[in-house]
DNA sequence: AATCCAACTTTGATGATTCAAAGTCTCGGC
DNA sequence: GCCGAGACTTTGAATCATCAAAGTTGGATT
């Protein structure tokens, strides 16, 4: 069975290649670093170690990509990240602001058959609390390219989708916004000299949020 | 914070002490080995460093013992175990005969908010699928002791209330005979020269159980 | 008392994962 | 075409947990 880390390298590879459209999906060796959180060095020596496993491809000096066993198993494991964040939400009441973490260590503890029990008592939901696509068990994930209310058309109902950051503080504030997963949202206006976005959730006080915030909050319709 | 390893010894530092009236409470390294599933030479080795830690006291060819802090970390990482397996029957569903095996990774990956978020969805409940107790959040165990079906009284109406073995294939065995903790039961007879022991559950067929079988079922009232 | 044995400890080695620091390559600018 | 900077790789070493095999020990057996 892989290791705790190699779980946790192959998902950060995954997770990187979804968020750079530009490159040919190879994660330069200095992105994957800082997402798992170690220094370059180890990251070069462990992707050896995942290249012998055959759960990567490997270009010196390029970066990595997934093998298809790589992929399986990076989408396997965040397939279990998700279903837990949202039991830990559904079932045990934490807060969304707080599931990830608590998933970032139970993601490695959860068997097959638990994770089955879990998507059925959740009824197979396709999304996490925050918005994320639950991989099905076969391993399809629902890839749809969402606007942010960066990019987004200005004065249509709207509806948040999701929000593509696990800062609990941010989760927090775009709680108080009331512009969590589901709610109904317009943007009234944008400002490009003033990098602004005017937005207003349904029935609530419009805030104005700056484009790196903007950008994260992914809407739909 | 101790790590995985470090919690499976103690806590198996912690049953051994439980099991044996014997000694002073001194487990010694072979038993430890045993439980811990490694050979006696990494005993020995993790010993010292559990000694290090201030876990445990150590005689050499005598055995160990848990210091205080060391028997604060084993019932806290037992109370994880068994508040989690509860979780699985009640909440997931499992079988009790295979939460135990799920409890042994999910012990080592479950937050203190999150056990006690698991504590207040089952209404802090004091005993585990298999009539374990659960420590409280303070350390408090409920130590009574219990007489088992090889030793109780017979003729009288008593109630299983806990099974001491954690094999699936024998705990499907005594949910077959309707032997689970909470069942009203009453020993009919005994026959020493037999090594036997005839069981009737309220209401059902009655079984003859061997005194192995038997000690590992214990009774109150 | 001499011996033996089972249990225990030591020793030497391995694999997985990591870091610090030193070495190397590649690409854009001159 | 040469050079430097930044990104990357290599090297050497450390930590943790483990095993195999060899060395000890304390007490039971005769
Ligand atoms: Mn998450
Ligand atoms: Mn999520
Ligand atoms: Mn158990
Ligand atoms: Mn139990």
């Amino acid at each position: 069975m892989p290791s705790i880390t190699v779980e946790n390298y192959v998902k950060q590879i995954y997770l990187a290649g979804q968020q750079q459209q530009p490159t040919g999906g190879q994660v330069s060796m200095g992105r994957l670093a800082a997402a798992v959180g170690v220094v370059p060095g180890t990251v070069t020596t462990m992707v050896k170690a995942l290249v012998a496993d055959g759960l990567v491809d490997y270009e010196p000096r390029g970066g990595v990509t997934l093998t298809r066993d790589g992929e399986r198993l990076a989408l396997h494991v965040l397939r279990r990240h998700r279903l837990v964040e949202l039991l830990l939400v559904r079932v045990l009441g934490l807060d969304w602001s707080e599931v990830h973490a608590e998933a970032e260590v139970l993601e490695h503890a959860v068997s097959d058959k638990v994770l089955e029990r879990i998507d059925a008592l959740l009824g197979s939901p396709t999304v996490d609390p925050h918005g994320d696509p639950i991989p099905s068990a076969k391993g399809k994930v629902d890839g749809t390219r969402r606007h942010s209310l960066a990019e987004c058309t200005v004065g249509r109902p709207l509806r948040v989708a999701r929000v593509t950051d696990q800062d609990p503080a941010f989760l927090q504030f775009i709680d108080r916004c009331g512009l969590v997963p589901g709610a109904a949202v317009t943007v009234e206006g944008r400002d490009a000299s003033a990098d602004a976005v005017l937005v207003r959730p349904d029935g609530r006080r419009a805030v104005t949020l700056g484009g790196a915030a903007a950008e994260k909050v992914l809407v739909e319709g």
